[in-house]
This record gives structure tokens, sequence and C-alpha cells, in this order.
DNA sequence: AAAATTTAGCAACAGCGTTGCGTAATAGGG
DNA sequence: CCCTATTACGCAACGCTGTTGCTAAATTTT
């Protein structure tokens, strides 16, 4: 966790992230473009412009002629200035992406894990899969590090993993500090979740609300982002969605308790009734909506996306419901716009949003 | 909702907010102090304090001679320099405190309010209530407004309570707008739950991590305080914690769907087993430890608080249980230490936030 | 060709935290 | 009694931020 004191760098910082965020949202921008995003004075902008510019992330493109007056120059991202590489560590494989600074995904590779693999032979399959792709395009000097989305329960401000769900050999595994030793890259480690909504957040920009990504991959997790960050709870535990009960009398779960919402989906999977699992996950997300008003809800995992329609319309009908019943509610449902990619690309988000993001401001 | 854009004029607000919440939370305090706990510079806070000595806000209460070297200034809140004015509008009763800056709660009365009260009624109440609290003192100048927390559904940011739960004349009512022109004072508008949050949240300072408000009264709410900042969701609806599932095949809830939380434990009551209603209330408050991960979760409402350590127990317990299966989670469960106060006083800590707290710096 | 309109940017400015360094106030030792 | 070490405080200069005031540039309209 970068601490930051609020000094004048952090208005810096906290800017120019505003504008790179315009500029990741809209192909080209000018400067008016951003004064009204942002509510900064016009000169302002053009100092920030002028900063980015010199360090390579944006450029101009042209100009724009509407109609009287003096052309206003037309900016861009310089997608290809940074990259970062986003790893996703499922149970039984590792998907790399190839992320640039604009968040588009270049690259894309799956490559199976050994079952019970242990932590140096995820290293070895990073090793291998991040000098393939790095080899691609040249990327020396423009690697801005390696994200790493994974099963928790894990440490993300300290980079150790807990405890993964169903791995033997990773308790209190200090990941991010051997991965950086044995790669020779910054290294960010999150859940698997927090990272997914991370690249849902990216893609939609900073009017982005309050937003959770449902995933269902062995196990149904939740990811969430509140208040125009990534909501990681007081342990990094949160998300752990598939363990609320929404039947009291239902049967034992792997967790202890009775009628978890991923026992009950379970046994509707078993029975071949996926319409009815997909209901059960729908009532889980309306639960959700009711806790936490969330304005979207992204749906992904390689369970779901089996069946993302029947999915799809069972979450969206539950929450419509919802919906028709307050008259004035209104949630997105969606799936992922990434697909399968999205854990590792937020994965790989959120290493540039630490150089280009808005710096975080932790009141102690 | 104030905007904010990343200047100068930020630096300050934020820094002396921080400042403002040391003082807040310890007794006397000193420059030191500050420095530890912000990361500022010691000449940094010098200016700080100074500014906020100049303000009326903080004095100097003689200084501490620990040993060897000068002895250092020892500073104070100046409690009794600014107030604010908190309203729990419940279905019944009116609550009114008044709240000084350093978060006590120095009056508080109850007064009933008629059946079905319209907005009229309720403002002739806060009328009477309020000029009765500011007789008492002679407030004159340091009264910074009134904060009003209420049933929702409702709009915080615009100020309208949307279609208040059991109360007819109560649909699209601009209450912010009407009640700062019939009481001549900034007006605060909050759902209840959130505004006891705050409360909660003032109490502990800065280091207050993600927690929950549960309040049983009339209905299941909560309040959540995540990343240092109050969740309201996409549209002040978060908190309708009662209206999620936890029994599939339970009796159906007035919202329509059913087996919700509210539903369950208020069978329980009306069956006179409270011991079980706790505990339906316990499955629900781990399901959003599950969920959010949380530091705290404070307990209150009026019906909770006639069986307080009932509820404290069944809450404790289910919460412990869980911890011990994960074997390194923590949270701590506790009665609300405002007790009935809590509603009203973190009403009125919202109005004193929004001249002392953290300026709010919304991307866009 | 002149006026109007829109955009861009230079220059001076106020205000923030930081840095460097001098000063005040105390205790302890010779 | 004096000197030194120690601790706390603050003035002054500085670098940097966004802001303000104003001028210049580039275009269309009249």
């Amino acid at each position: 966790m970068t601490r930051v004191t609020a000094d004048v760098s952090f208005l810096r910082g906290y800017n120019e992230a505003l504008v790179m965020a315009v500029g990741r949202t809209a192909r080209t921008f000018e400067r008016s473009t951003v004064v009204e995003a942002t509510g900064l004075t016009p000169q302002a902008v053009s100092k920030v412009i002028a900063r980015l510019t010199t360090d390579g992330l944006i450029r101009s493109a042209g100009v724009r002629r509407p109609g009287i007056g003096k052309p206003a120059v037309v900016y861009e991202l310089v997608a290809d200035s940074r990259y970062a590489i986003g790893a996703h560590v499922a149970r039984r494989t590792l998907r790399l992406v190839l992320v640039d600074l604009a968040g588009t995904v270049h690259h894309s590779t799956v490559r199976p894990l050994p079952r019970d693999f242990t932590p140096e032979q995820l290293l070895d399959a990073l090793s291998v899969g991040i000098d393939a792709m790095a080899g691609i395009g040249d990327l020396r000097g423009r690697l801005t590090g390696l994200g790493i989305g994974m099963i928790g329960p894990l440490d993300h401000a300290n980079g150790l993993v807990r405890d993964a769900h169903g791995l033997r050999h990773w308790h209190d595994v200090a990941l991010r500090e051997i991965a950086e030793k044995h790669l020779g890259l910054p290294v960010h480690l999150d859940k698997d979740v927090t990272a997914g909504i991370t690249a849902e957040a990216w893609r939609h920009g900073a009017t982005f609300g309050d937003a959770a990504l449902i995933m269902v991959e062995s196990g149904i997790g939740g990811g969430f982002w509140l208040g125009g960050a990534a909501h990681r709870g007081a342990h990094t535990n949160a998300g752990e969605f598939g363990h609320t009960v929404v039947d009291l009398n239902g049967p034992r779960c792997v967790c202890g308790r009775h009628g978890c919402l991923e026992i009950v989906h379970h046994h509707a999977i078993e029975a071949g009734d996926i319409a009815y699992a997909a209901r059960v996950l729908a009532v889980g997300v309306v639960n959700l909506l009711q806790t936490l008003d969330l304005a979207h809800v992204v749906l992904t995992g390689a369970d779901l996306l089996q069946h993302p329609q029947t999915y799809l319309a069972a979450v969206t009908e539950a929450v419509e419901a919802d919906a028709r019943r307050a008259g004035w509610l209104s949630t997105r449902v969606a799936l992922s716009s990434l697909g399968a990619d999205v854990i590792a690309a937020g994965a790989a988000m959120q290493v540039l949003d630490q150089h280009y993001g808005i710096p975080e401001l932790a009141p102690i």
C-alpha cells in the first residue's frame, strides 16, 4: 500500500490520472473535453497535457475544425508506450495477457498448471510465459510489471498468499517478494475477483458507478468496485459471496455452514438444472443489490460462461423484477466484456494503475 | 454532493481534517502526535495548527515537560466552538441531539410524531425542538446546521425523500430544500443507518476500518463504512439488508420475495423466540462478513436494544465461529456506543464533516 | 478586408508542503 | 555556575501546484 501524503505531488498525480482516464475511455480527446470532465481550468489542463506529452503517454493527433474559431488540438493516448502483463492463476490453469496503456488486450495465452502445483512450479510457468510474451513486441523499458489475480485468501497489502483454497502448497507464501526476485519485475498480487472488477472499471472510465463482478468458476466469488475504488475489506477477504447463506435449512457446505449460495447452486448443477442454478445465483445477486445498491453487475467465470445466456437472462430478470418493485432503481447486468481474460487483464491494469491511476491517499 | 477540484485548497482541507480527526479522538495532542499519525513534516503540522488556531477550532492547553529538551506545546480541540443538531426521524418519534465539535452529545430529546405525519408536521416538530435546543446554550454563530437521519428510500445527493417506507405523505419530498427555508439552517439529509455508521466512525477516528451498523427497529437495515467513507450505493439505497433472502423456501415478505432476513426474523419474534431471532440476524451478519470482510460490526435499533445481550451474544458467537474456521480473520462486534442516540448523533456529525472532515474528491 | 469567435499559451500570482537553519527552553555534567 | 546535549519551534527561501489576466493565433462570418 503506497502511502501518499497530501502534498502537491498528490495534486499532480490526481489530475494526471483524471486526464489519463479520459484518454483511456475516449479514443481521442481535446482540451475542452478534459475541462468539462474534470472541472479544471483550461490552463491547468494545458499544463497537465504538457507533462503527459513529455512523458510520452499522450500525443497530439491533428486538429479539429468544427466551425468558427481557432482549431482545437486533438490528443490521443500513446497506447503502446507502456505495457503490463497480467496473470490469472486458477486451480489448473495459468492465463497470461499483455495489456497496453489503453487497456487493450494484445496477447492471451493459457497453459495448464500441474495438479496441486507448488510455488516453484508457478514461478517457472510464469517465467516461461512472460519471456514468450515479452519477446513478441520487444517491450524493453515499456513493461511496468506483472499483476497476479489469484484464488484467495491472500493478503493484498503484503503480497502474501495465506491459504489458497484447494491448493496444498500455498500456506503463507510471500508470492510478491519471491516473484519479483525470480522474474525481475514489479509484481502486484490481488484476489482474482478484485482484479476482474478493476478491468471492468477501467474500460468504463471514471463514470463507472458502484459495481460487482460475479464469478462462477469452481466456486462463486464476487469482486466489488465501491466509491471509485476496489473494495477488498479488512483482510483482503471481501468477495466470499458464495458462502452467504440463502437457505437456512439447506445442505451443509464445505465452509461448515448450511445452505450457502455455493452449495445450493452446486447441487442444482449436479442435478443438471442449469436454469434453477442460474435463478439461485440471481437470488444472491439481488441480495447484493439490496445490501450495496449497485449500478452494474458483471457476470463471468469459466462455469458461468458455459451457459452465458441462461445466467444472463436469470440475473437480468431477477434484477429487473426488483427494480420494478422499487420503481426508480436501475442496475445494468452484463456479461464480462473481456470474456475469460477479465481477471488477468484486470491484474495487469492494477499494475498500470499504480503508476498512472489515482494516487492512494489513505487517511492513515 | 460537493464537487472539489484537486487544487491546493484540497490539500489544506485534507490535512486540516487529519489534524481535526486526531484532536477528536485524543483528548489532547501535540505536534509530534500529528506528525506520527499523518506523515506530514513537523513544519507543515505547525502551519496547519496555526490555521486551525486562528479559526478557533483548536487551542493550546499548556506544555508537556517529559524530561530533557524544550517542552512541547499541548493542544486540544475547542469542543464548544462549533455545534450541529442531529435529527433521527423514525415512524413515530423525532429524536434531536446537540453535538459539539468533539462528537460529544450534549442534549438529547425525544418527542412523538403523529401517526402518518406530514412534511409540515415534521417541520413544525423540528422547529420547536431546535428552538428549544438552540436556546439552551446560546449557540448563535456556532451552529453549523441540521443533519437528518431518516427512513429511506431517499436521495442523499439531492436531499429528496423518495418514498419513506410506511409513511403515506412522503413521496418525492424535497426535504432538504424546504427544511432549509423553514428553519434557516443548512440541512443535510441521509438514511438513518448511514448516519449511524458515521457516528461510530467519528468516535473511533481515522483508524476505523471497514464496518457495518446493524439496526433492528421496525425492519432491519445496515449502514456501511467502507474504505474510509460511508457507502450509500448508486441510488442512496444501500443497506436494505433486511431484504436479503436467507431462506429460499421461507415465507413471503412485504417486499415480494420469499425468506428475507427481515420476515424470518419477524416470525421468530412473533413466536416469542428472541434467541432464535438473534441467531437469524447473526446468520445475516456473517453473510455480510463473507461478502464485505468487515473489521467492525455495531448493533443498534430500538427493537434490538430491548434484548441487547441476547443479540450481542448470538452475533458474537456466530462471527467468532466463522473467524475460527478461517484462523486469521478478526471482527469486533459491539453494541452502539451511543445507544439510541447513534442515528441522530451521526446525522449531526455529517454536518460537521462537511466543514471539518475530509473534502470530497469525486473523480468526475 | 474587418469583425467575431474560439483556442492556446505566456507571465505573474497565491498558496501548499518542504527544506535549511537558527533560536528557545530544558536537563545533566563538569 | 557554565557548558553541552537534547528537544521543540518557527522564520525564510524554495519548488511546485492550479489560477488569473491578458495576448496571440487561427479560423469563419460579415
